[in-house]
Parts: structure tokens; sequence; C-alpha cells
DNA sequence: AATCCCGCCAACCGCATGGCA
DNA sequence: GTGCCATGCGGTTGGCGGGAT
């Protein structure tokens, strides 16, 4: 074998053989996926552990879906990059079939580049002749991303979003008004986190509102092509997410089998649950 | 036909994070 | 509280293939 092709202690590097692939898709059938430390020796494989974790997550494993991108998730890729930065693994989430390396590469071959051209229209457009070129990107780019951190819902959760008000129930409650103790209450830490700081909230409620605004967005491009659109917006809808309690909608916040209805600053816009929620996690 | 160039993508690397003793 | 280990993630690299010259 190449000598390049060797890492240190003679662990196998490169490109990978049908004949490795076969011996890790066999590993893990027969193991089951996870404890990759003993995956090498169970499978016979000169890899490192990592390498064949990389290998079955990004290659091997079932339902990966390869060729090109589909319109539809070139435009969630963009809306979501748009709000949560080079967080690939969650965009990744939203996109079935696409594993974050995928995600990464068509972004870094495709859309940055698209991004940039767009960028410079957009600067052609404006026409900001007094400001000099440095300036103007600083502009552009000026993006703040919240990252989001992972929360668990208590089971009050679904509450939160028919906007009842746990101190005052059946009180309609507009999103953007909530209480930090509602939060509180409402949302259970499972990596122990305090909700403590009203900056904190505002900035997870900043960021849900980034969001609804971009799902309205959406909404108003689809007013152009409606019959097209709501077929992309089915096709985007990767799962759903019911309301446990079965409830029926409340006045001011509706929620679907899908979607909800919130009202922010006197206007409603829709949302998809599960661009927010993913098996109960919350993502802030 | 040979060589060069460039884009794409699989894979690697280093760091961060979480769990556990 | 600390250190170790396993895993996950994002940035980067390098090889391959196809188009251009």
């Amino acid at each position: 074998m190449d000598d390049k092709r060797r890492g240190y202690g003679g662990v196998r590097k490169g490109s990978w053989t049908d004949e490795e692939d076969l011996l890790l898709k066999q590993c893990i059938q027969k193991y089951g996926e996870g404890k990759w430390r003993q995956v090498p020796p169970r499978a016979g494989l000169n890899r490192c552990s990592k390498s064949c974790r990389l290998r079955w997550l990004n290659y091997l494993r079932p339902n990966i879906k390869r060729g090109q991108f589909a319109a539809d998730e070139i435009d969630l890729i963009f809306k979501m990059h748009k709000l949560l930065g080079n967080r690939w693994a969650l965009i990744a989430g939203r996109l079935p079939g696409r594993t974050a390396n995928d995600v990464k590469n068509y972004w870094n071959t495709h859309l940055n580049k698209k991004l940039s051209c767009e960028r410079t229209v957009i600067v052609d457009d404006e026409e900001i002749k007094d400001m000099s070129n440095d300036n103007i990107i600083h502009s552009q780019m000026e993006i703040k991303v919240i990252k989001p951190q992972p929360l668990n819902f208590s089971k009050n959760y679904n509450k939160w979003f028919r906007g009842i008000d746990h101190d005052h129930d059946d009180t309609p409650m507009k999103a953007s008004t909530i209480q930090q103790s509602d939060t509180e209450m409402l949302i259970s830490t499972d990596q122990k986190t305090t909700l403590s700081s009203e900056t904190k909230l505002d900035e997870r409620l900043v960021w849900l509102e980034s969001i609804l605004l971009a799902e309205r967005e959406v909404e108003e491009d689809q007013e152009d092509d409606h019959e097209k659109e709501e077929k992309k917006a089915d096709q985007m809808m990767i799962s759903s997410c019911p309301l446990s309690d079965g409830s029926s909608p409340h006045d001011e916040i509706i929620t679907t089998s899908s979607s909800v209805n919130v009202q922010i600053d006197d206007a409603e816009t829709k949302i998809d649950w599960d661009l927010l929620v993913d098996e109960n996690f919350y993502f802030w």
C-alpha cells in the first residue's frame, strides 16, 4: 500500500474501497451505530474510528440522498443559513437525506458564490457612492447570528405556542411579549441552563421573530405563484408536530397539525412546527 | 494527444462538548 | 472539581475528473 495512505500507527487513510465499505456496513448492521472506537477491530478495518464514523454518516448510511439539490432544498439552505450561519448539522437536519458535509460542500461551491454575486448586485443597485468598498462589504456582511442552544420542552411546551399565560390561564398572550417567568416555567432545560436574564430571553425572541419574519417573506413570495409554491411548501415539511393534547385552536394563535399561526406586533404569521421543533427539542 | 487548470466532493484534522469515573 | 474518553462539528485539504488550451 502507498505509504502516503497510511497515518500514524499504520492506519489507512484516503478513499474507501468497496471492500472496506462492505466490512463497515456489515459491522454496523451487526452491532449498530455508536461505539466507534470498537468499529475498526470489529469490522477488521485498518481505519481510525473517526474515519469509520464519517464514512458511515456521510456515505453508507441508508436513505442518504445523492445528486443535485432541489430548488426547495436550496431555498431552505439559504434561509436557514441566514438565520443560523454555518451550523451545517442543524441545516442538514432540515433536509432529509442530506448530510452536513453535503450541505457545507454545496454551500461552499455553489451558494457562497451566488451570494457574493447577489451582494455585488445589491451594492450596484443601491448606488452607495460615498462609501468605500470596505464599508459596503462590511455593512452587507454584518449579520448577527444568534447561536441556538438545544433546549428540552416540558410537557407544557405547547402551551407557550398556544399563547396561554400560565399565571392567567386562558389569557391570550402575544409571542413577542412573553414574560421571563413563562419561559422559565414552560421551557425546562436539559443542559441545566437557566433563563435568568431578560437579555437572554430577548435574544431568543429576536431569533424566533427572525424566523417568523423569514417565514412571512416566504409567504409573500408564494403569492406570486401560489399553486407552485404551495407544492414546494409541502415538500419542505419534513414532519408534523401536532399538539400533544390535541386541543382546539386558540383564538389568537391558531395551530394546525404542521404549523402554528402566531401574532407578532399585530401581524399574524404562520410558522411550521418542524422548522422549530425537532423531536421535542427547541433550538434557541 | 498531451498538458494544464479548475471545480467538486470525499475525507481529514483539530477543536468543542458532554458524559462518566 | 478534574481528567479522560467518545463523539460531534466545522474548516480545510487533496485527489479526481472534466473542460480548455
